[in-house]
DNA sequence: CCTACCATGTAAGACGTTACATGATTGG
DNA sequence: CCAATCATGTAACGTCTTACATGGTAGG
């Protein structure tokens, strides 16, 4: 259900098409939230079918068409809910622990070359969240920019500061598995499995 | 596709029916990997079908029976692919992240009820993690004896090690959820949004 | 003119949740 | 005999992924 709010977010700041924003989920808000055009045209007529947004056809060139959508009072009413309301959490399913968890009936090789792929995993995460967190910082994140821009001044440091906070769990994650998968590496020193 | 291997990996210490693996996934393993009764039994019948498993029918009482499933040659093999291969990561969905990269336009109210009961949630979680830590430590856990009654003395260190591992990330990780949630009420404070 | 980009989808299938449904057996 | 537990499913629905599919437009 978040994907709906994740698209309600984005366009509350201004009208945007389906294009545009699967052009955002997969760069900055996309290291946040993704999804892929197969998902977000749907989502957007669902939408729109239970009128939470509204889009306009717009003329490209002589025949081409492109469908832009802003938020009624009723989507900005469901996401004011959704932000208010309690957070349903899933039950966690963690394929690398479930390995981990296994791992002795593994060859030895396996064991080492799964723990460091996971590292390089999250060290791959690790690098796009970091520099998305520079870029809040210096404010040249083009869709903060935008939101900042239609943010009353005062308001515009809460803005960045919350924008942070979700980025800073993103970045703490990664930073965790990296850290205990070399732990784990370690513990194979320990357990004598050839390097 | 985890479900198939977290069943293998029950399965491979002894043959067991749906109603025990699936006891398993309620309350030990479940909390490493969870899985409902619903899954569980149409999942048994594709890997039966697949020639991973192989079920007996055994009488209970008069009418009733109870399939109990071993594992193949063909089935180990598939494990160990699993297990030797390499793991597909899914691109991370912290629900959680989202709104907290949103939370400036939510009621200050909610926005400490939205960190307070994340870290109530993962306190949860890390409490019924921290204490299946306690039982491997102690060698108390069920699944974990039968697993080490079919291992050979020299390698059940090892066993026991693996499987603190794979928990051990989930400690880290709700460990992580809560500093971060903690955190966050911090800034909320530094905000000066009424507690 | 042709390539890159704009723009929007459908279809099939895996995975997971929640609710519904049924009946047998064992122990007190 | 009755309750708890054993035992096994079906159905509907939502989410997400992967692959397939089509065509227009703008700029060099």
């Amino acid at each position: 259900m978040s994907l709906r709010y994740a698209l309600l977010a984005l366009l509350r700041v201004g009208a945007t098409s389906g294009y545009d924003l699967q052009k955002q989920f997969d760069t900055s808000v996309g290291y946040l939230w993704h999804a892929p055009d197969s998902q977000i045209y749907p989502e957007l007529r669902k939408m729109e079918a239970a009128g939470l947004i509204e889009g306009e056809s717009q003329v490209r060139g002589t025949r081409a068409t492109r469908r832009v959508y802003h938020v009624t009072p009723a989507g900005e009413n469901d996401y004011r809910g959704w932000l208010n309301g309690p957070l349903t959490y899933a039950r966690v399913r963690e394929p690398a622990s479930l390995k981990a968890a296994y791992l002795e009936a593994a060859e030895p090789a396996a064991a080492r070359t799964f723990l460091s792929e996971h590292i390089a995993h999250w060290q791959g995460e690790l690098a796009q969240w970091d520099a998305e967190l520079e870029r809040i910082d210096a404010r040249s994140n083009p869709a903060l920019m935008k939101r900042l821009g239609a943010t009353e001044p005062d308001d515009q440091d809460r803005v960045v500061a919350f924008k942070r906070l979700g980025y800073e769990n993103l970045v703490d994650r990664a930073r965790a598995e990296i850290a205990w998968a070399e732990r784990g590496l370690r513990l194979l020193d320990d357990l004598d499995y050839p390097a």
